[in-house]
DNA sequence: GTGGTCTAGACCACC
DNA sequence: GTGGTCTAGACCACA
């Protein structure tokens, strides 16, 4: 995994976190990577794993047994698409919008690259 | 003007002013505040927006007479766009799908959130 | 190290560390010296290292891992190279030849200087 | 005429000049250009044009008749080249042969690049 | 008047 | 610990 560099990147490990979790492949109740296995493997320092860990903890997406590990929280799905769904609508759209008229860009074209995208992303998402 | 504190000051205020040269407000070769009248009128210190002339003289989008300020570049317009366009097609766009294939929005959605983004800012944006 | 005062400092220091890089005492990969740590030993403001870190991370000559330091570029001498010689062959040369012409001077007068200058600077320079 | 961007533009005015005076096309006691003459056939603010005359005026290449305008001194050539001796061999010869150095240049590359700036330049420069 | 550089010092987020 | 941003204020060369 590589790191976009105008992000933190414990920000960037909840976001992959939070999709693996969206996407169905670690789901309630399932055991998360132990803080070390992950740092190992995303090849990042402990402490920034175990922050994401917290921010996570706080938002109640994951929960922790003490000297076990950190687990996916029952309702996480719903927390996980609250959330990002709160920061899409009052942040990401608008920025978004603002640029199609800058840009002078037309929902017609974002469609069309929509379709794209999927046509691509989809067997691989669900790999 | 306020500023965010999730992103630097001078960023900001450089897509300001890139916005004002795409609106057409500041135009080729037009001369834009000097570093100190800017600084005053957005309450910043001069080394702020210094940064931020630094910055988009490195794009090339206004240039420097010596001894009597920062113009506007000929193609800044130009300049702003690609800028701007890549930024929007490389990273903004493949989150935004991302996020509607995450969040299962669809883009029809969009469009008619989009037709009440326009209605209401159309007027105050050509003001 | 003392500074030229006709040459602002940030840039002597950049190109002190080019040197280095060339010299090959510092190379891919390794640690430069912190911000902090660069500012104690030249004896200047920590805002000015900066400045030249940055200058030399735009021309990618180093790079940066967050929260730990400034890295050596792996294609870092060749990148100093072009950057040097590029100068050289645009600028300085031209002026030099120009020079040459004006003062009528001979290139074997250059030649017999540059030995005596090899001499003389051989030892120091791979101490 | 096209100033660069990294030396004062009054003096590279000052470097026309005494080239002018170098190259014999203003010799002694000839009147040179007004300050207004000149400052506006280069495009330039008076005052930068005046600094440049002050500053060979210091270094008595040309000297002033009250009312009239400024002059080539009898000695000019001596003097220009005098100081562009020592400046040469002072400052930009160690340099570049630091650069030689430092891009393991050869003499012998050297000397073919000067063979063809002369053949291209002599003629021009005769002019 | 203009930009440009530098210092001192503070505060912050991040690793 | 690391870089990064910002302020306040000074000084300078240049046009």
């Amino acid at each position: 995994m590589e790191f976009k560099d105008n992000e933190p990147i414990y920000l960037q490990i909840a976001a992959y976190v939070s999709e693996q979790i969206l996407l169905g492949k670690w789901t309630a109740d399932d055991k998360v990577p132990s803080v070390r296995e992950l740092a190992v493997a995303l090849q990042v320092n402990p402490n920034t794993v175990m922050r994401t860990y917290e921010q996570l903890q706080n938002q109640e997406v994951i929960y922790n047994k003490r000297g076990i590990g950190f687990f996916v929280a029952p309702d996480a799905v719903k927390k996980v698409k609250a959330l990002k769904k709160e920061r899409f609508l009052q942040q990401d759209l608008p920025e978004f919008f603002r640029n199609l008229f800058l840009l002078d860009i037309n929902l017609d074209e974002i469609q069309q690259r929509y379709e794209a995208y999927i046509a691509q992303n989809l067997e691989s998402e669900t790999r």
